[in-house]
DNA sequence: GTGGTCTAGACCACA
DNA sequence: GTGGTCTAGACCACA
């Protein structure tokens, strides 16, 4: 499920959360389900559990995941989460668009890139 | 001409490549103009030496400049440069759209955002 | 009557032994009525027993309940416990204001939430 | 300036966040002023630079200071960081209020102690 | 068994 | 010198 790319500049643990994120959204991993505990990735990962609690942290600071004392980690099913998601690739994207536009890609060139996405539909 | 934003996150050396990437490419700097010397830049920006001879180092094996022995950093006026950020800028919107259209950004969210960018122009 | 919150960060024994002084506080449980045993009480809110004995300790510990061997354990109708709780609000609520002073609170924003809670009687 | 109390329950960790979260909203602290090592402070208290690092991690996320790679960690000046504190603040006192309501304090009681801590002031 | 905190210490990027 | 990442391993609270 969870796989380390060691050729990968970004560290372990933001892979990690990412990976988890789109879990997530992508409701892969149902609402109120138990996360892998931290020892168990650990061992399978062959990775340090300090590392998957720094990314565990990250997940739960960004509300993806709550913890229960005792118990474990547990997906939050907020839809919330997507639509900040949602909201962040927007940015992405207008900051992209701006760049390009800067270097001479024209808003023709960024229509054929779009339909190529999102499919021949009359876009 | 080159600011740094010690706000920013990403590392100073990485700010100074991505400005004068800028520079060359929109032309603000002259084909076989000679670039600020290290020191010069170093004094300047009250900033250590080795940075910005990283900043240059990456910028001369990306192609932006060349170096002439005893004389210093000249800057490359080739448009094969502008051709190659072009293609990632294309290759990063690409991206970015596909993971925006994992997360249900529609296509017509997409044009909006690119009317935006473009201007009202008739897309 | 004893609901545990999963999302609440507090440990589950905190949760309950809080619930359980303000039941006993405003008289909802009456004085030398019979706690509900440590193993039903765990059965229904599918708890672990150890984590409601340790609640329990604590309830007998500040003297909200006593244990009689062999039948359970009984409410505690003392009301000096009512003065003590009042007390240890009282400071929290001295250390809040204390607090609050130091970061720019007026008195006068005080009131206002004074007002808030205790309706618009003439304070 | 920092003193850990090893009684204290509290992780370490949140000690040191807390501390500079009141030095640097009482402006105790300049903006821009740096931060102190980690190393510097970790052989200061005796402790861990892990667990420095953990601190200053937490209060870059909360914007009580910036990160400048290579440099150090730097104090933000940012006025929001006051508001938002006081806000929170705030919500503490009235839940504090009205917790004391529900065990009989009453508004006579407040006012005294409001008294207490903002002086004998006419209010 | 579950996560959280902390130590000791290595190694890396950046300036 | 500065912080960031990671490992190995101990110890604690909670269930």
């Amino acid at each position: 499920m969870i796989v380390i790319d060691y050729q990968d500049r970004r560290p372990i643990y933001e892979q990690i959360v990412e990976r988890f994120e789109k879990l997530i959204l992508k409701g892969a991993l149902e609402a109120d389900s138990q996360m892998p505990s931290v020892r168990q990735m650990a061992a399978e990962l062959s990775i340090n559990p300090n590392t998957i609690q720094k990314a565990y942290a990250i997940l739960e600071q960004e509300g993806y995941i709550y913890p229960v004392k005792g118990k474990g980690n547990f997906v939050n099913g907020n839809l919330v989460l997507r639509q900040r998601k949602k909201e962040a690739c927007f940015q992405k994207l207008e900051e992209c668009l701006t760049e390009g536009r800067e270097f001479g890609i024209t808003a023709e060139d960024c229509l054929k890139c779009l339909r190529r996405v999102y499919g021949e539909v009359d876009i």
